[in-house]
This record gives structure tokens, C-alpha cells and sequence, in this order.
DNA sequence: ATCGACTTAATAGCAACGCT
DNA sequence: AGCGTTGCTATTAAGTCGAT
């Protein structure tokens, strides 16, 4: 059927009359007669299959699979078998901005975020790189790229994260075998020095040359711990409950995970009278509570870069007092670090709309604070300022909650809620109707209005 | 009807050819 | 150098036919 020659050049050939009844050669290169012989066995397997119209083996159908493209195009050229679908060339560029483009699933900052890492990657392996050629050793050497960009251990992990995510997409679109950043982990560390504690007296110097839309944005991040600007810009009128002391922050950052959209925050006595403030100045018809803030960060209904930090920056130097790095998180971090003093943290956590794990990973601070209460013999709790009134402003808050629902006792209520990680505080996306609050008495009120968001 | 010798066509094996 | 094709020879399968 199928004959096994040796070539000058000490290559084999397997030869065979195919089908049409032409005489096919399909060469093998310098192996054992060994090696020709097994070939020229399946290589007879597979004629006899063509002619008869079979399926070839399980067994050799295995052995198709795993040969190379080259030979495997031989075979193919012969008439053996099909030749496998071409491989398209993928350029990693172009990939990759389609692949940006495809997911309008995500949100603005985070197609910013991937954008980095794109320009990265176009940078590192250039635009016309076909992806199936990259390989895991390339991709360690793109993790030192990025190293080498200096950039912190965080960053270098998150962007080798979506790199690997990249091409997960790539693989499944079946335009690479495998993903080489499978492996290429990065450790993010993070770096205490970046920590900052900010003192209430040193954000009360900056509060001092602050104008009145950006005396409460900075009060709303110090003293409520919101996200800036995303969730600050996105704080309506409407979102404040003054009787129950109460408000609804809606936060884009967690609004794809279920029921995480908005959360309730207590109007902490450190940020009622500053919102108070804004509210007799808002203008009639108002919606949102920092409408100036909010129309620079939005443009055509998106996000896009307000880079508040510019003018923070000038505003701190103004007031004498260093600039701190991550601004705006840094006094959320404050913030948290203070009320975990007075309440348990996955209540605190719960107000920050995060879970505990982050708190305490990414948040909670060690201050001189509590080194001077733990060498007065006093408990943390009592060397906050203010403590008491917040704690009551909080039960103040909880306890119309408590009416409605005729059940537990607050505190016992909240503990449930609140045990393990999220379960909102208060679902509260269903009673935020962004509805322009009449504006002619100071407390709105707001009917059927529950504060846990259970009616 | 069956067997074996002989013939012939098809196929196998080897090596060289010629192109890229 | 590597590749597919082709020429030539050897081998095999299939067909033919006469002797039994």
C-alpha cells in the first residue's frame, strides 16, 4: 500500500497512490526506520479510511491532532485529511483595541485603566506583533517591563491581571493556543509610606481656603468617607433624608455587584451643617448636591477625568499644609480609621460601602492617636472627639428604622444585616428617584421614606 | 469444476529531476 | 536544502487458459 525510501540526504519518504490514483509522496525528514515505519502504517490507515468512507480510529484521530501544523499540512496536501482551518495572524494592536472596544460592558474609568495597559503592551511588543507568537517567557519579560516603568508592585499586578485577561479573550477567540501570562503573577505589596493619616486639624486648615462647593466635597470625603468624585458628584438632594439623618450615596464604583449601587450613610454632625449650608444655597430646582463639580466630571452623560487633584493640591498648599499622596483616598481612609474607634467594623465597613476585608487590608490606619490613648490607659473610643454625637446621631437614625420593622433592636438588627461581608444596609437603589426636591423648607419631607430600606 | 502456469495491469519502491 | 513530481524497475494482484 504504502512504501517507506530513504533519500540521499538520508530523509525518509512515505509514498502511497491515492485516491485519484496519483502517486503521493509525503516526506519525512531524517527519522528512524522505526519511526518511518509507524508513520507509513497510519499514514495506509488513513488512505484506507478515505477510500472506504470510515472514520479513522479514536487512536489515530489522537495522533492527527497532535502533529504539527507542518506536517500536518503535508499530509493535508496529499489528500489524507482536511487541511486544519488557517490560522488567522492575529496583530496584537489591532486585537486589542477591538477587544476595548467590544466590552461596552464596563465603565469609563475602567476602559482608562485597560487603555494603560494596552498602550503598554503595544509599547513592549509593538502593534503588528501576532499574539499566537507570544510566548510565557515574553510575558515575564513584559512583568520587568513594567517594573522597570516604576511603577508600584500593585500596578505591575493589576495590569499583568488584565494582560492575562487580554488573552484569555485572545484564547477563546482561538487566536492563541495558549496564554502566556497563565503563570506571570506579579506580588502586589502595599506601601505604608503612602498611608497617610489626615489629622481633623490639618483638613480644618484646608477647609479654611476652601470655597463653599469645595468645602463640602472635601467635608463629604473626610467626614463621610465618599469616594471622590464618583461618588460626591453623584450625591442628589433627593438622596438626603434630614429626619432620619440619613442619606443614600449612589456609588458607581460597586454598582455592577448586586444590590451594591447605593448604600445609606449616616449625616455624620461633622458634614449636617455644611450640607445644610449647601442646601439654602443650591439654587432652585437643584438635583445634584455638587452640580458645579458634577457638570466638569461629566461629559455626554459619562465620566470622564474631572482631576479634582489639580485644584485640591492648590487649595492645600494655599492653607500651608503638605500635600499628602492619594488625596482624595487618603481621607476616606481617615475617615474609616476614626469611626471603626466608635462602631464594629462591618457597620463602618457596611457606611463605606466596602466589605471588612478591605477595610482592614486597605484602610484602617494605626495613629499616634491611639498610641497616646493606649498609654493613658484609655480605649481608643474615648480619644475621638465628638464620638458621642455621632453615636447618637447614628441610634437617631436607626432607631425609626427599628419602628417600622416592630422587630430587634437596632444594633441587633444591624448585626444581622451586616454579619458576614455585604448585605446592603439598605437596598436602597429603590426608593432613590432622583426627583428634584421642592426646595421651601430646610427638612424635605419625605414620604414613606424607611431608613433600612425596609418598608 | 479446479488447479497451476503464464500473462498483464496495477502498484510499490527507489532514485533522480527540476523548481523554489 | 526542501519539496513535489516523474522515470524506471520490482513486486503483486488479477485475469486467462489449458490440463486434469
Amino acid at each position: 500500500m504504502a512504501s517507506v525510501s530513504k533519500q540521499p540526504n538520508g530523509g525518509r519518504v512515505v509514498q502511497f497512490v491515492g485516491s485519484d490514483r496519483k502517486r503521493r509522496s509525503v516526506r519525512l525528514g531524517r527519522v528512524s526506520s522505526k519511526m518511518a515505519d509507524s508513520i507509513r502504517t497510519r499514514i495506509e490507515l488513513l488512505d484506507a479510511c478515505n477510500r472506504t468512507g470510515q472514520v479513522p480510529a479514536p487512536e489515530l484521530l489522537e495522533w492527527l491532532a497532535k502533529l504539527d501544523d507542518r506536517f500536518h499540512g503535508r499530509l493535508a496536501a496529499v489528500g489524507l485529511v482536511a487541511h486544519r482551518a488557517k490560522k488567522i495572524k492575529q496583530a496584537i494592536g489591532p486585537f486589542l483595541d477591538g477587544y476595548l472596544k467590544s466590552r461596552i460592558d464596563v465603565g469609563h474609568a475602567t476602559m482608562t485603566v485597560w487603555g494603560q495597559v494596552v498602550r503598554n503592551l503595544k509599547q513592549h511588543f509593538g502593534t503588528d506583533r501576532d499574539l499566537a507568537t507570544i510566548n510565557a517567557g515574553e510575558a515575564d519579560a513584559f512583568r520587568l517591563f513594567l517594573v522597570g516603568q516604576n511603577l508600584s508592585s500593585t500596578t505591575v499586578a493589576r495590569r499583568l491581571q488584565f494582560a492575562r485577561q487580554f488573552f484569555t479573550a485572545a484564547q477563546r477567540a482561538e487566536l492563541c493556543r495558549i496564554n502566556p501570562f497563565t503563570d506571570v503573577r506579579a506580588k502586589a505589596i502595599s506601601d505604608p509610606s503612602r498611608q497617610v493619616f489626615v489629622e481633623r486639624e490639618t483638613i480644618a486648615r484646608v477647609l479654611d481656603c476652601c470655597d463653599p462647593t469645595w468645602r463640602l466635597l472635601v467635608t463629604l470625603s473626610r467626614y463621610a468617607g465618599l469616594r471622590s468624585p464618583s461618588e460626591t458628584c453623584s450625591l442628589r438632594w433627593a438622596d438626603i433624608n434630614w429626619q432620619a439623618n440619613m442619606m443614600i450615596v449612589q456609588s458607581p464604583k460597586t454598582a455592577h455587584h448586586e444590590g451594591r449601587g447605593s448604600r445609606a450613610v449616616p449625616i455624620f454632625s461633622a458634614i449636617r451643617e455644611e450640607l445644610q449650608a449647601a442646601f439654602h444655597r443650591a439654587p432652585e430646582g437643584s438635583v445634584y448636591v455638587l452640580e458645579s463639580l458634577r457638570s466638569r466630571a461629566m461629559a455626554r452623560g459619562e465620566w470622564v477625568n474631572a482631576n479634582l487633584r489639580t485644584q485640591f493640591e492648590r487649595i492645600i498648599r494655599r492653607a500651608g499644609v503638605q500635600v499628602w499622596p492619594r488625596l482624595f483616598h487618603q481621607l476616606r481612609s481617615s475617615c474609616e480609621t476614626e469611626l471603626v474607634r466608635q462602631f464594629p467594623v462591618h457597620i463602618v465597613a457596611a457606611w463605606m460601602g466596602h466589605t471588612p476585608r478591605i477595610a482592614i487590608s486597605h484602610y484602617l490606619q494605626i495613629t499616634g492617636a491611639d498610641f497616646a490613648a493606649a498609654a493613658a490607659g484609655r480605649s481608643a473610643v474615648d480619644s475621638t472627639s465628638g464620638a458621642g454625637s455621632d453615636a447618637e446621631i447614628v441610634q437617631s437614625a436607626v432607631r425609626p428604622a427599628a419602628a417600622t420593622l416592630g422587630q430587634q433592636p437596632p444594633r441587633a438588627r444591624f448585626a444581622l444585616e451586616n454579619s458576614e461581608d455585604w448585605p446592603p444596609l439598605a437596598s436602597a437603589g429603590r426608593y432613590c428617584t432622583g426627583v428634584p426636591v421642592d426646595r421651601a423648607g430646610i427638612e424635605p419631607a419625605t414620604p414613606g421614606f424607611s431608613v433600612l430600606g425596609y418598608a
